[in-house]
DNA sequence: GCTGAAACAAGTAGTGT
DNA sequence: ACACTACTTGTTTCAGC
């Protein structure tokens, strides 16, 4: 486990909203060196805690409607791996969990539109070995979507 | 609808696995002006098509191991706005949607570990006012995330 | 572990085609 | 819609505390 002090932090706080934030005006309000927040922000990221900037992309502004979780269910245990390769083809498809309860995996995809949707759970999903059946919970709205709170990061002392 | 030509798609490629990456680069990448991929990246943002830029957090690298969708059923569906707002308030819920299927809303939690999040499901999710129940999908192991694919964005000509 | 200065690279804005 | 130039600003490295 890490160890982040009140300038890790801060620093966090900072490029996780903003990636592109000058690391000199961050330094400013912290009021350390720019130099020093140039070596902090190396180390969180040779500690895996960061690992790249991206810009967001608002899927709904590029044409993708649909936005579904699926559970899917399946026939044996034993085609787990080989269902997930076979996910992992799919585009549309962009986050696939192994999971507890009655769904052996989670998917997130995004389509077009509903029928779109379908078509991808019919004849792309549901044709794949092992897999017997899904269901699917269609987001009609996102309320919130937001990164984990950071508060409760600092095991030191807080200056 | 938004409309994209070549630069607009490889703009977007590069920057949103690098946010941080250099415009001038890209320019010299795409063999045109810098001041032009400023332009289309300011054209963008006008858009919503890119909002934000973030630096991704390894949830696990900061203690948060255990992440869980949960399925919210309501006792009458005129609660929902209420509940939502409550949700609000919990900072491990990182993601709040209204869905179809058997659940009213479905949800991502990150908790310290199985503990915690059974205690944010018993002794927050289940107090709230109108919550019927619960069910919860914890994640054993992500095995892909990954954003979505642009090839289908360019409705022009491709140069 | 941190600062400060200096060399270098990138971002920005205005002008012209 | 795009490029070019001049100017401002940020990044990066390294000697020194």
């Amino acid at each position: 486990m890490n160890h982040f002090d009140y300038i890790d932090q801060q620093i966090l706080l900072q490029i996780r909203e903003d990636a592109r934030k000058p690391f000199s005006q961050i330094a400013e309000e912290l009021k350390i060196s720019n130099s020093l927040v140039h070596q902090r922000i190396r180390k969180l990221k040779e500690n895996g805690v960061i690992n790249k900037a991206e810009f967001v992309i608002d899927e709904k502004q590029i044409g993708y409607k649909t936005k579904s979780y699926v559970g899917i269910r399946l026939k044996e245990a034993r085609y787990a791996k080989s269902v997930v390769n076979d996910l992992a083809k799919i585009p549309e498809i962009l986050e696939c969990n192994y999971v507890s309860g009655n769904y052996a995996l989670f998917i997130l995809i995004f389509a077009y539109d509903n029928h779109h949707l379908r078509n991808i759970l019919y004849e792309q999903v549901h044709q794949i070995d092992g897999v017997a059946g899904t269901d699917s919970f269609i987001c009609f709205d996102t309320n919130f979507k937001r990164q984990i709170t950071l508060e409760s990061l600092v095991k030191g002392k807080q200056i």
